[in-house]
DNA sequence: ATTAGCACTCTCGACATGAGAGTGCTAATT
DNA sequence: AATTAGCACTCTCATGTCGAGAGTGCTAAT
C-alpha cells in the first residue's frame, strides 16, 4: 500500500507526463504543484515508487515515466471522476439532433465525436441484437434469374444479399413467396428459421436458407466491424510520430479487427473496461491503452465504444466521455424503440 | 523533343529510382544498364536533362531524382505497355469466385487486391447510376411512431431510412400504402417522384417525398465514399516513413473525401488518368501521384477505381492493374445485370 | 562527339566536446 | 526519524570537426 504523499506524487507525475509527454523530473514536479518539501525529499519518494514499478526512467539522468502498472494503480486508485462539462453535453446532443435519426448514422457520428475530443482513434459498433430476429423480408427481381433478398430484423437493421435462381421468377411471383415466408417466418431467430425449413416447395426452402444464413452472418461480426475513426489523431500523437511503431497497429486497426484489437472480455463488466499497454493479448497494441464500455437498449440490443490512444493518454478524461457517450446511446436507443 | 539517348536516359533513371528508391548516379546507370558510353557523358546528357526539367538534384553532390515533368513525359512517351500476367488474373478471378455476389462486395474486394498489390492505397466507389430509379419500396414498422423506409434502387442498391409518423399506423397500413407507392413510383427517378407529389394522402405524399430525398442523398456521394483500403501499405513507402508529410494526406483520405482527393474531371477520359504530384490541386496531395478509371456497366451505372501512392511509384504496373480490374469489373456487371 | 582526369561540393557517420538536466548519496539540520 | 542542501556523477542532446565516399562539372585530349 502506498502512504498517502507517494500517492499524490504518482498522480502528480502521471498528470504531468499525460499532457507534456516529456519524462518529469523531480524539480520541475515540486515548481509546478507547489509542493511543501524540497526536491530532494521527491527525488527519495520517486525512488521508492521505482522500486515498486510503478515509474521507471528511460535513461539515467532523465526525470520518471510512468509504467503500466503505475498508469493501472492511477486508473484503480487515484483517478478523480470527471463530468462532461454542460456546453459540451449540449454540443453533442445539439449534433445528434441534426443527424439522421438511424442507428448507423448514431454508431458513425459517436465515433467522429469521440476520435474529434478525445484526439485518439475510436471505434463504435452498431447496436446489435445477441439473437437477432427477422421483422421482414422482401425478394426483388433484379432480372429473370436474379432477384435481391431484402431483410429486415427486429432492431431495423437491413440485410441484403442477391441469390441466383434456378429458372426464371416474375415479380409476382416472388412477392407471393415473400408474402408466404413472413407469414411463417416473422419473429423467428436464424436457428429457429432452420427448424422451420420443411416446406413443400424447394423454392421457398433455400429462400428461408438464404436469410437464416444472412442472418447468422451478422452475428459473427463480419459484416459489421463498426465505425473507425480518428486514425489521423492517433499519428499525431507524439509516441507514432517516428513511423515503424504505428505500423502493427494500423494493420490491426485498418482491417477493422474488433475482436482482435477489443478483446471480448473487456465486455464483462457492467461499466467501463480500461486495458493498459502490456495488459494487452496483442503485441501491436501493447504501446496502446483501450478503453471500452458496453451500451445497451432495448430488448437486448447491445453494442460496444472503445477509445484507442498511447497508453499516456488523459484517463479521467476519456472515461468520462465514452461514459457520456454510452449513456446518450442508451437514451437514444430507448427514445428510438419506445 | 528528346533525343532518342535522353529518351531512353530517363526511362532508366525512373526505372531505377522507382525500385531504389535513392537518387541515382552517373556510374551506377552505366553499370547497372551496361550502357555503350561512359558515366561522363552520361553526365554530360543529365546536365542537360536537369535544363529541361525532367530530372533534379536533392543536392549538389547527390544523383539525380525525377521531376513531376519527368514522370509526366514518361507516361506520355516512354512508358511500355504491361500485361497482367496470366496467373495473376486467375487468383484474382478465383477470388471474385470465392466472394459474396455484391456489388459492394465487389468493390471492397477490387480495393483490397489493387492495395495488396501494389502496395498503396485504393479507393473503389461502388457502381452507382447517374440517374437512379425505384425499383421496389417497403414500409417495415418499427413500432407504432415508427416506421423504416426500405429502398431498392433499379441497380440493386439499398437504401433505409426511419421515419417518424404523426399518427400510429399498423403494418397493414403501411404495406397498403407502399404497394400504392409501388405501382405508382416503380421505375421513376427522383426528379420524377418529385413531379408526381400530388396524391390525395398527407402520408403517401411525404413518403413519396422521402423516397426521393433518399434517391438524391445517394447523388450526392455522401453515403457512399467508396472504399478505402491499404492506408497502411501507403505509411510504408519509404517516403512517408517520417509521419509529418502523410498528416495532410491521412486527413484526406480517412474522410473518405473522394471529391476532393480525386477531382471529378479525372473520369472525363475514357481510358486511364493520371495525376502527378504537384498536378494536383490539393497541397496534401501534392507528394502523390493519383491514378483513376472509371468502369462501367448495362443501363449507365459507373464506378471510378483508384489508386494514390507516391510519385515514385510502378506506373507500368499500377496502369495495368488498374486497367485489368476495371475491365473485369465490367465483365461482372455484365454478367449480374444479364 | 566522346572521354579520362581531376578538382570541387555535399552528405554521412564517427568522434569529441560542453551544456544541461536529473539523479543518488552523504552529511547536516530540524 | 524525516528532511534537506550540497555535490559528484551519469546520461542525453546539440554542436562541431573530420575524413571517407559519392557524384558532379569542367577541361583538355582523343
Amino acid at each position: 500500500m502506498l502512504s498517502d504523499r507517494r500517492q499524490r506524487l504518482l498522480r502528480f507525475i502521471i498528470d504531468e507526463y499525460v499532457t507534456t509527454a516529456q519524462p518529469v523530473g523531480s524539480n520541475a514536479l515540486v515548481e509546478k504543484y507547489g509542493l511543501p518539501v524540497s526536491a530532494a525529499t521527491i527525488r527519495n519518494e520517486m525512488a521508492a515508487l521505482e522500486d515498486e514499478g510503478y515509474i521507471a526512467q528511460p535513461h539515467t539522468s532523465a526525470g520518471r515515466v510512468p509504467t503500466d502498472l503505475g498508469y493501472r494503480y492511477y486508473v484503480e486508485a487515484l483517478m478523480r471522476e470527471e463530468r462532461v462539462p454542460d456546453d459540451l453535453r449540449q454540443m453533442i446532443r445539439h449534433q445528434f439532433h441534426q443527424a439522421a435519426r438511424e442507428l448507423e448514422e448514431w454508431a458513425r457520428l459517436s465515433a467522429a465525436i469521440l476520435a474529434g475530443r478525445l484526439q485518439n482513434a475510436a471505434i463504435v459498433t452498431t447496436p446489435r441484437s445477441p439473437e437477432p430476429r427477422l421483422r421482414w423480408l422482401e425478394l426483388v427481381s433484379v432480372h429473370d434469374y436474379l432477384a435481391l433478398l431484402v431483410v429486415v430484423l427486429e432492431e431495423a437493421r437491413v440485410l441484403q444479399q442477391t441469390l441466383a435462381l434456378d429458372r426464371p421468377f416474375s415479380q409476382e411471383e416472388l412477392t407471393g413467396i415473400a408474402r408466404k415466408l413472413n407469414d411463417l417466418l416473422a419473429g423467428k431467430s436464424a436457428a429457429q428459421i432452420r427448424e422451420q425449413r420443411l416446406l413443400a416447395v424447394a423454392v421457398e426452402n433455400s429462400i428461408a436458407g438464404a436469410t437464416a444464413g444472412l442472418i447468422e452472418s451478422t452475428e459473427e461480426g463480419i459484416r459489421d466491424p463498426g465505425f473507425l475513426d480518428g486514425l489521423r489523431d492517433l499519428l499525431r500523437q507524439p509516441e507514432f510520430t517516428q513511423g515503424e511503431r504505428i505500423l502493427g497497429l494500423m494493420e490491426l486497426l485498418e482491417e477493422r479487427n474488433l475482436p482482435r484489437a477489443i478483446p471480448p472480455s473487456a465486455g464483462t463488466a457492467t461499466d467501463v473496461n480500461i486495458i493498459i499497454g502490456k495488459e494487452h493479448p496483442i503485441d501491436a497494441m501493447q504501446v496502446c491503452s483501450v478503453i471500452t464500455t458496453r451500451y445497451s437498449g432495448p430488448s437486448g440490443l447491445r453494442g460496444t465504444l472503445s477509445v484507442v490512444g498511447p497508453t499516456r493518454m488523459d484517463y479521467p478524461r476519456t472515461v468520462s466521455m465514452v461514459r457520456y457517450m454510452s449513456a446518450l446511446m442508451e437514451e437514444l436507443l430507448g427514445v428510438y424503440f419506445a
